[in-house]
RNA sequence: CGCGGGGUGGAGCAGUCAGGUAGCUCGUCGGGCUCAUAACCCGAAGGUCGGAGGUUCAAAUCCUUCCCCCGCAA
């Protein structure tokens, strides 16, 4: 039996999503001796040099915060020695841990992962999991080990997906259970009760980094397509089209049953929302953004914008 | 100093380049018509044109400066 208070543990992470894993090792009554982060980038309007969450957090809490550019120099694998941490958690951090550093501790490196592995591996499982229409996801917790996200699962977690859920929806909810599932895998290991359960590799999926043109709508795709896709890169990256040359974004579609038409044409217009033909069916589309404008409700949208019956979308 | 779009009655937009009585599509309120309607007709209310200076006989419009929103990029 282990307390929780015995494992001195270094915490890397870096976005919104690694709060609440964060704040539940401290709930825990883990001593987390050190957070580890990204560098502080130009980010945003007018490219200030922004810190990131994580480090906001480690700062109120008086942790120490390292920010290595490349986490594999040996100059920062030492001080990681140095540290002498037993433990590793590791959530959304961005950069690849070297054999070196998993090395180190002596209870090992746990990363906490938004899918159902081995499903959905890399960067962005959450929105890839709503574009490929699933209808359940969750959080994986698994002992890293050199391959990305190949690790031993720890503890599984499911939850449903509906219909008309967006990326950052559920990318709140997980990140909310993340920090319940850490806690779980944590309380196993101080009981020793940990059964790692070996990924089948044959059963695996890859969710690469979004790129910008994974936003671009293809209109030949079917409603229900294009719906998951829309609601996978709600709100960013967006999924996007255009109109008379300039940049749309559509948000809050429905796929809906119709007769086809040419892709990309307006069926109908009114305050219910835009009706698209697409290849398959008709998306209904409640939401959007046109480049340098607010995100607005179709009916809004359509009192400024001459947009009507026959007009088609790029 | 990263690039760019924008702030105009309650909503979304036009008008700004070529200064001169604030407009459009809606909404709201009152009245009418209809079996009925996100229907139609008649009428009304509602705006210091983001803020502050300046130029001018005259500024939404030109100049200076500040605040806020958004697209790209990250």
């Amino acid at each position: 039996m282990i307390q929780p208070a015995d494992l001195r543990t270094v915490f890397m992470g870096t976005p919104d999503f690694a709060l609440p894993t964060f704040k539940s090792l401290i709930g825990l009554g883990i001593p987390v001796i050190a957070a580890f982060t990204q560098p502080d980038r130009p980010k945003g309007r007018g490219k200030s040099v922004t810190p990131p969450p994580v480090k906001c957090l480690a700062q109120e809490l008086k942790i120490p915060v390292f920010q290595p550019g490349r986490l594999r120099e040996p100059a920062t694998v030492e001080e990681i020695k140095s540290l002498a941490p037993d433990l590793i958690v590791v959530v959304a951090y961005g950069q690849i841990l070297p054999q070196s550093v998993l090395d180190i501790p002596r209870f090992g490196c746990i990363n906490v992962h938004a899918s159902l592995l081995p499903l959905y591996r890399g960067a962005a499982p959450i929105n890839k999991a709503i574009m490929e229409g699933e209808e359940e996801t969750g959080i994986t917790t698994m002992y890293m080990d050199a391959g990305l996200d190949t690790g031993d699962m720890l503890v599984k977690r499911t939850v449903p997906i509906s219909f008309e859920e967006t990326a950052g929806e559920l990318h709140e909810r997980l990140a909310v259970m993340g920090g319940e599932v850490i806690a779980e895998t944590i309380e196993c290991l101080c009981r020793d009760e940990l059964e790692p359960v070996a990924q089948d590799d044959s059963l695996s999926s890859y969710a690469p980094m979004l790129k910008k043109e994974d936003g671009l709508i293809d209109w030949t795709r079917s409603a229900v397509n294009l719906h998951n896709q829309v609601r996978g890169l709600d709100p960013w990256p967006g999924a996007f089209c255009r109109l008379n040359g300039q940049l749309l974004k559509i948000f809050r579609t429905f796929p809906e049953q119709g007769e086809t038409g040419k892709p990309g044409r307006v069926v109908a217009a009114g305050g219910e929302g835009l009706r698209i033909f697409c290849g398959e069916g008709i998306l209904l589309i409640r939401e959007l953004q046109l480049a340098g404008k607010k995100r607005l409700p179709a009916a809004d949208f359509l009192k400024g914008q001459p947009l009507s019956v026959g007009d088609t979308l790029e």
